[in-house]
DNA sequence: CGGTCGATTCCCT
DNA sequence: GGGAATCGACCGA
């Protein structure tokens, strides 16, 4: 699911009629309760991670370092008693994306670079597109405020693998796994420049 | 360029 | 009370 949402289209539109959209290049894999990097480790259910035990496709958004939000979308295999998927804590990180519309014009792949920080990096992420807390819990299936959109060019990106970033030092197999998904190819990936990269 | 460090507040223990 | 899925400023080379 993580690696899947590389390429997507994440859209912001606000009620004055400004938009962005831009490609998702980074993400990150929180696998639910037995995972001791993610939120709902051990079964929590408190109030700020209720979202994430919420359907597939619902957005978590949460508040972290006293200043900085963090966008998630929720999601978990579908199965016959459970169709949409979801309801097991687990969720995706979008850690960066490559903007493609910013104030509602698009922007020619020769100014991109002028932009090169404005989504790099989940803090940032928030940050530019104004997701808060107030954002929590939406369903990021509908068009309206914030929503996913069908894949650019998915079919060329490759999609690189590193352990995720940030976690804590406390040593766990858990959290050496590769579960941070990346276009190998992007320059407008997150996080320390000389991450390791591997073929996914 | 890479490493270090302070900012700042919410949430759970 | 302590830590947090980060960032940007600042330093030295």
């Amino acid at each position: 699911m993580a690696q899947g949402l590389i390429g997507t289209m994440l859209v912001r539109a606000w009620p004055d009629g400004r938009r962005f959209a831009g490609r998702v290049v980074e993400t990150e894999a929180y696998l639910g309760p037995r995972d001791a990097g993610c939120h709902t480790f051990g079964g929590r259910r408190t109030p700020r991670v209720a979202s994430m035990w919420k359907q597939a496709g619902t957005g978590y958004i949460y508040f972290t370092y006293g200043m900085h939000h963090m966008l998630n979308v929720v999601c978990g295999p579908a199965t016959v008693t459970n169709p949409g998927g979801g309801g097991i804590g687990m969720a995706v990180l979008i850690r960066a994306v490559e903007p493609i519309v910013v104030d509602s014009v698009l922007i020619d792949a020769e100014n991109r670079s002028k932009f090169r920080d404005l989504c790099r990096g989940p803090g940032r992420l928030c940050k530019h597109l104004e997701m808060d807390r107030g954002l929590d819990g939406l369903d990021l299936t509908v068009g309206q405020v914030l929503w996913l959109g069908l894949p650019g060019e998915v079919s060329r990106v490759k999609v690189a693998t590193s352990a995720r970033v940030g976690l804590g030092n406390t040593p766990s197999p858990w959290l050496e796994r590769k579960l941070r998904y990346f276009d190998g190819a992007s320059s407008w990936v997150s996080g320390p420049r000389a991450m390791p990269v591997k073929p996914a």
